[in-house]
Formats: structure tokens, C-alpha cells, sequence
RNA sequence: GGCGGGUUGCCCGAGUGGUCAAAGGGAGCAGACUGUAAAUCUGCCGGCUCAGCCUACGAAGGUUCGAACCCUUCACCCGCCA
């Protein structure tokens, strides 16, 4: 067996709470629901059962963050890493560099270099925090491909590598045909192919890689680089693979980690706050609750379906997402975080008065939302949930409007109306709410006491 | 290179001199109903100092009392021809 856990560091297991080793991974991948296409499964599977097999997913610095679909391939990293595997995490700082065109209707705007070099950074410290990178034979390995592809000649890229793909097979390609159907596209999104077949050739000689993994859109240049390694390799000699994972979208056809605001759900904190991770959990469709615990969690089998019954016999308790929420916020954030967003949400939806809460209890729950700290006199509502909660003037007038603007859980309908003293709880916090779910405090500055 | 068609609000898409911040759909927001769900129904859905005003229909000019709509030039896209 090669089920052997490799050793956890303290901070690992504090990241990564409830891991427990997987015997037979592609078992494993398949009940998740994680398999969508592999090279032959036969083979993949006699050599990840032959020891420790090393395995990459590279990650693009499209953005500034990472987001929760972006989670699935990573976390992917994590279950191979769990089955003995030695995962490789590749930031795409040279492909990045020229865009994908796969799944693009339009050429992308080239980012400039130090956009790139700061996004490769902060992805590449995201993909930290799933991996363990401890040494050993299963240790994770972070590698950015700008290192190989940056100093190459124009010359030698096209000598070595280029002369071994066929444009007939490259116009063939999905991701490009679609494109010559959409309007064209550019010699430098074409070449991005190639790019990536060389990463994988470059890991395969780097670390022994032998096996690539990818959203299943990724298809067709995973198995580019397979056939480069096999060209430059000999095809007797090596055994390479391929495995993608869905492209799942949920009950109404959006990408996965697409919040209902219709914005991505992000990894980092800035961008998504933990608060708002877990209320978008929180409020997953019954109908996709089951699929994202499999794709985003590490609970196992039995727990889930455990799971899935809850769902099913009493949907109202929403134990699927409140489980799924625990752990996700854990895994990015940590315990001590998920313990405050729940005391937050229990204080702002919780059955009590926001009036009945201490003062110490609602500081802290309140330190979840969004604030603003006001002097002297506080405006008048309409300026209050415009500020406080990021609206236009007009959304705040509108809100107030509609009949979804609340201070203090209770709604307000008059927009000029200012809060009087009474409504300042413990004399400093006013708690904003549009809607059910957009909370933000008003913090009152402490009055200058010299 | 030639000819023709197109470029409308977050997206799709109607409008072809005044009654257009501009039909309809989608997305989104709020309310009701609920389970901090889904479905459904209702309202909203450019901005603002909000019964009014400002900015908008690829860009810049022009005609007109008045232009998303007419004219000119430019940019980009899509066809057909070469």
C-alpha cells in the first residue's frame, strides 16, 4: 500500500483538520465524482499503485486570487498528495503571460510583467496552504514556469519544441477551432499550446512528473504535453498520463464559486471575506450541496451521504451546507476564524435581539462586517447604507425605498430619518442590513477624552 | 483591395427625427411565501443635491427648434467578391 500519511506539520494540521489517508485514489476521485476523462485508466492506475507517482496542475495568474473553483483541481493536488503522490503546484508566470485561449470567445489583454510577477506571488502562497511541503517522497514542490520558458531563445523554442507539433492537429484543437469559428485569433494565444506541453515535458525531466491533471477543459493541452514527452521521449520508454476533473456548474448553470452576487467566490480574505464564504455556503441549493462537499471537502464517504440523507429528510435543518461551510471556511481560514463567523451569523440571523447582545459578543461578531466609523452627529439613513454598505445613493434610496433596509433588524422606511441615541447599541455600534444577507456596522468614534 | 451588413444599458436584443433613460428577455436587487433554500408572485434595476436635473445608444464632427435614429470622417467586427 502506499497509503502511508506523509508527516504532518503542526501548522499543516491545525490548516487541515480532518484528513484522513485515502487508500485507493481514482476509487476515491470517482465516488467525488471528480473524474471526467483519463488516458488509460488501466495503466494510471497500475503505477500510481507502483509507489509514489509525481503529478502537477498549474494555475494561470489570471486574477489576483485564486477562486473556490480553482479549488477543485488544487485540492485535487491535496487527495493524491493523501494517497502517497508527490504533488507539483505550477504558477503559470510564462503562460499567464500570454493567456489561454481555451474556453475564450476573445483575445485576452496581455497583462504587463510586474502584474503578472505580483499575481504568480499571491497564487502561488494560496496554493501553499493546501499542500504539505514537508520533504520527503510525497513533499509538495511549487515551480513557476516563467523559470524554463523565460530564458529560451526564439530560435530553440521553435527548433525544439515546435517542430514537433503539426498545425493540422493544433487547428484540430477545441480551444482553437472555436476560436477561428468566433473571429480569429492572435500568434501569441495560439502558441499557448505549446507552452504548456513543454511545462510538462520540462516537470517530466525536472521531477519524473508523469502525470497531469486539470479541469477537463483542459483536455486538450494536457494531452498536447503528452504527446510532446512521448515524441521527444519515445513513446516505448515513458508512461505518461492525463486526468481532468469536471467543469461542474450548478443547479442554474453557473460556474462553480460563482456567488449568487454573480461575482466569484475568492480565496483570499480581501477579496471574499471569511464572513462571506461562509454565508455563501451557507446558502447552497439543496440540489448542489451534495456535489460541492465532494468536490471542496475531505470528508469521506460515509459522512457525506450521511449527508445527503439529512438533505433529503429534513432539508430545513441544512446540515449539508452548514457542514459544508464548517469545513471549507476552516480549510482556507482556520478554526479560530470559523468560530467567529459563526458567533457573527448566529448574533446577526440568531432568534435573539441584536439590543440583548453584550457588548463584548457583538464587538466581536460585528468585526466580521464591514464598517465604517462616523463623528459627531450620524447622517441620515440613506447616506448611512450608502456609505456602509458600498451602494450608490440611489441603491441606498432605493433600498430604503423597497422596504429592505434595516438598522438594527428593524426596517427603516423614512430615508431621512438619522438613528437617535437609543439606537446606538452599548452607545457605539449601528448594525445595517439590506436585505437578508448584506450586513455592515456603523461604528461611532469614541469622543476625545482629554 | 472592392461591395454589403453591423457596433444600443451588466448580457442578449427591439427601436430608425420629438411621446426614449430607450420595448422584450436574461442576470442582479428588494418584498411576500419559506428553511438565512428552491419554485412562484410583486416591485425595482444609469447617476445625482431625486415630483427635477445630469450623463448615455462604437468615437469625433455636422444638419435640425429637436438625433440612438439623418449626413461626414475614423475605429473595430461580420459576410460576399478579389
Amino acid at each position: 500500500m502506499t497509503s502511508t500519511a506523509p508527516e504532518a506539520q503542526p501548522e499543516a494540521a491545525r490548516v487541515l483538520p480532518t484528513l484522513t489517508p485515502v487508500d485507493d485514489i481514482l476509487a476515491d476521485l470517482a465516488w467525488r465524482g471528480l473524474l471526467a476523462q483519463t488516458t488509460d485508466i488501466e495503466a494510471l492506475r497500475r503505477d500510481l499503485g507502483a509507489g509514489p507517482v509525481t503529478l502537477y496542475c498549474g494555475f494561470d495568474p489570471t486574477a489576483d486570487s485564486l477562486h473556490v473553483g480553482s479549488l477543485v483541481p488544487l485540492l485535487a493536488l491535496r487527495r493524491f498528495q493523501l494517497a502517497g503522490h508527490r504533488p507539483i503546484a505550477l504558477a503559470g508566470g510564462a503562460t499567464g503571460f500570454i493567456g489561454d485561449p481555451t474556453g475564450r470567445s476573445a483575445e485576452r489583454v496581455l497583462m504587463t510583467a510586474d502584474v503578472v510577477a505580483d499575481r504568480v506571488q499571491r497564487i502561488a502562497s494560496q496554493m501553499e496552504l493546501f499542500l504539505d511541503f514537508a520533504p520527503g517522497p510525497t513533499g509538495a514542490v511549487l515551480a513557476d514556469n516563467l523559470e524554463w520558458t523565460a530564458p529560451l531563445s526564439a530560435i530553440d523554442f521553435l527548433r525544439d519544441v515546435g517542430k514537433h507539433f503539426s498545425i493540422n492537429a493544433m487547428l484540430a484543437k477545441e480551444s482553437v477551432s472555436a476560436r477561428l469559428e468566433a473571429g480569429g485569433l492572435s500568434y501569441t494565444e495560439f502558441s499557448y499550446l505549446l507552452l504548456q506541453a513543454m511545462d510538462f515535458l520540462e516537470l517530466y525531466r525536472r521531477y519524473g512528473c508523469t502525470l497531469q491533471i486539470g479541469g477537463n477543459d483542459q483536455w486538450g493541452n494536457i494531452t498536447a504535453g503528452l504527446d510532446l514527452i512521448r515524441r521527444v521521449e519515445g513513446s516505448d520508454r515513458v508512461a505518461v498520463h492525463a486526468l481532468t476533473v469536471p467543469l461542474v456548474t450548478d443547479a442554474s448553470g453557473a460556474k462553480i464559486g460563482k456567488s449568487t452576487g454573480g461575482g466569484n467566490v475568492w480565496l483570499d480574505r480581501a477579496l471574499t471575506s471569511p464572513y462571506a464564504l461562509y454565508q455563501h455556503l451557507l446558502h447552497i441549493d439543496d440540489r448542489d450541496v451534495g456535489t460541492y462537499l465532494r468536490l471542496l471537502t475531505f470528508l469521506d464517504r460515509r459522512r457525506v451521504e450521511e449527508l445527503d440523507r439529512a438533505t433529503a429528510e429534513r432539508p430545513q435543518s441544512r446540515a449539508a451546507q452548514r457542514a459544508l461551510a464548517e469545513e471549507l471556511t476552516a480549510l482556507l481560514h482556520g478554526v479560530d476564524e470559523l468560530v467567529r463567523v459563526q458567533a457573527a451569523s448566529a448574533a446577526l440571523f440568531g432568534a435573539g435581539a441584536l439590543e440583548d447582545l453584550d457588548a463584548v459578543t457583538l464587538a466581536a461578531a460585528l468585526a466580521e462586517a464591514p464598517s465604517t466609523t462616523v463623528t459627531g452627529e450620524a447622517p441620515p439613513l440613506v447616506e448611512l447604507f450608502a456609505g456602509g454598505l458600498g451602494l450608490s445613493t440611489s441603491d441606498a434610496r432605493r433600498a430604503v425605498r423597497d422596504g429592505g433596509a434595516y438598522l438594527n433588524n428593524r426596517r427603516m422606511t423614512d430615508p431621512a430619518a438619522r438613528p437617535v441615541e437609543s439606537d446606538w447599541l452599548h452607545g457605539r455600534f449601528l448594525v445595517l442590513r439590506r436585505g437578508k444577507r448584506s450586513v455592515a456596522v456603523v461604528e461611532r468614534a469614541a469622543p476625545p477624552d482629554d
